[in-house]
RNA sequence: GUGGAUGUAGCUCAGUGGUAGAGCCCCGGAUUGUGGUUCCGGCUGUCGAGGGUUCAAAUCCCUUCAUCCACCCCA
């Protein structure tokens, strides 16, 4: 094993029905979000550290010890743990809000230096849309209308649930961490280790400890609800009627607080009870003030991020099949003789019609042959014999279906294969 | 990052110190122009990697890598 180099950690090939159940979700994605109006967003892999650390949060887990980081000669660079920064980046860059409200998704890796399990993975797969423009929850629903259209589609709707939960805005918030902080700070010595170290640089997230004792504690800490101004009870009340009427059901939970720093107002997650620990399948939510965080005019903006690969465990959990792509068409000779008129059929058959044609090769007897285009996955296996050739013809077998093997001139065979099914 | 379990054929696994196994898969034949069923025959391995103990190691010990589970974190 020494001199072969092995897979590295965390990473994955992806290939057959795990890759194909990925491709269903990114497509049911993609043209949802387009028939949406949603524009695609193209994004690199990699940005320079400082615009992470500065619009994910500094303390955040992502940022502070999930990244991969390579020193170039003159900066830090990182690969994207999200793509919430660098969509940002790019409006900003290209000044694409300028008298517009850009409605952008994209799809892509995500890289995040953490233990692997199934479901999380150094490199994985995210969708994710953002709006900006948009002040009002109208923009902030659509993203979730849009989400739950997906599921849908996916036949996933009932193995899901969102909550949904306000942050409020920037005064709001730190008037709620001030109240938190004082809470927290009477009773200090109870806390677990890491929620007494959050203390200090991020108390929102202790919210969200699952330690028993904290959570005893968390029980009787502040509420953020009590702590919302006008504006903010306006934004969220909204938010949950325009859900409402959607028919959309969300779970309001007080203690949901995102990982990631740059959120406001209305915030909300998927999750799903199959998946173990990694039961979280997307996010997302309002951030008014990364724009201007990031150096670009003020701009409010609200988006969701999905994991892809989580959205495929869970329908493959629940016995959903994707099957991988296969031929349509198998088209084999029966013997070296006839393999240059198969190859002349088989390319006939792809300019005539769209439909996959895969040629026999690797010779073999007829048995072998065959075999191999039921092996191909082909619904059609087109033979190829010395009488075939000789009358420029070809043998129709449907292997899928119970039907009568027919034979019939080349120049009909598009119009038999389509009218077979 | 912390704790734990696992790693033997392409796949699922049995094998706890003494000649590496089973089922499925695959290949060939029965059926020399027809797959998927059946019957017969056959192939398949650096026992994750490296080191150690022993006359002898898949088996015991150490190290390491990977996967899985929980924590953590998030998607």
């Amino acid at each position: 094993m020494s001199d072969r180099s092995p897979l590295v950690r965390g990473m994955r090939d992806l290939y057959a029905e795990e890759l194909a159940s990925i491709r269903i979700v990114e497509s049911v994605f993609r043209d949802t979000l387009e028939s949406y109006g949603y524009e695609l967003i193209r994004l690199p892999t990699m940005e320079r550290t400082a615009l992470f650390s500065r619009g994910i949060g500094e303390s955040t887990d992502a940022v502070s010890k999930e990244m991969f980081t390579l020193d170039d000669e003159t900066e830090s660079l990182s690969l994207r743990p999200e793509g919430t920064a660098s969509c940002v980046r790019a409006v900003i860059d290209a000044n694409l809000y300028r008298g517009n409200q850009p409605k952008l998704w994209y799809v892509g890796s995500m890289f995040r230096h953490e233990r692997p399990q199934l479901g999380r993975y150094r490199e994985f797969f995210q969708v994710g849309a953002e709006a900006f423009g948009f002040n009002g929850p109208d923009v902030d629903t659509e993203l979730i209308r849009i989400v739950q259209d997906v599921w849908e589609r996916l036949d996933v709707t009932n193995e899901i649930t969102l909550e949904i939960n306000s942050l409020g805005n920037t005064a709001s918030r730190l008037r709620h961490r001030d109240a938190l902080v004082d809470y927290f700070e009477g009773c200090r010595d109870d806390l677990d280790e890491d929620s007494q170290r959050r203390l200090e640089i991020n108390p929102l997230r202790i919210l969200d400890s699952k330690n028993e004792r904290t959570q005893e504690i968390v029980e009787r800490a502040p509420n953020m609800s009590d702590y919302l101004d006008d504006e903010s009870r306006r934004h969220f009340d909204e938010f949950q009627e325009r859900l409402a009427r959607l028919g959309i059901h969300a779970t309001v939970n007080h203690r949901l607080v995102r990982g990631l720093d740059y959120y406001t107002h209305g915030v909300f997650e998927w999750n799903t009870a199959r998946l173990g620990a990694q039961k979280q399948v997307g996010g997302g939510g309002r951030y008014d003030g990364l724009c201007e965080l990031l150096g670009g005019a003020p701009c409010p903006a609200a988006g969701f991020a999905i994991g892809v690969d989580r959205v495929a465990l869970l329908r493959k959990e629940i016995g959903l099949k994707t099957p991988a792509s296969t031929p349509d068409v198998y088209v084999l000779a029966l013997s070296d003789e006839e393999e240059e008129y198969a190859l002349q059929v088989a390319s006939q058959l792809r300019e005539t019609s769209s439909f996959g044609v895969r040629v026999h090769q690797g010779g073999g007897k007829a048995k072998a042959r065959m075999r191999a285009a039921d092996r191909s996955g082909a619904s059609i296996a087109l033979i190829i014999g010395a009488q075939e050739a000789a009358d420029n013809q070809v043998s129709i077998k449907w292997l899928r279906i119970n039907r009568e093997q027919v034979t019939v001139p080349v120049t009909d065979l598009p119009t038999t294969l389509l009218t077979s099914n």
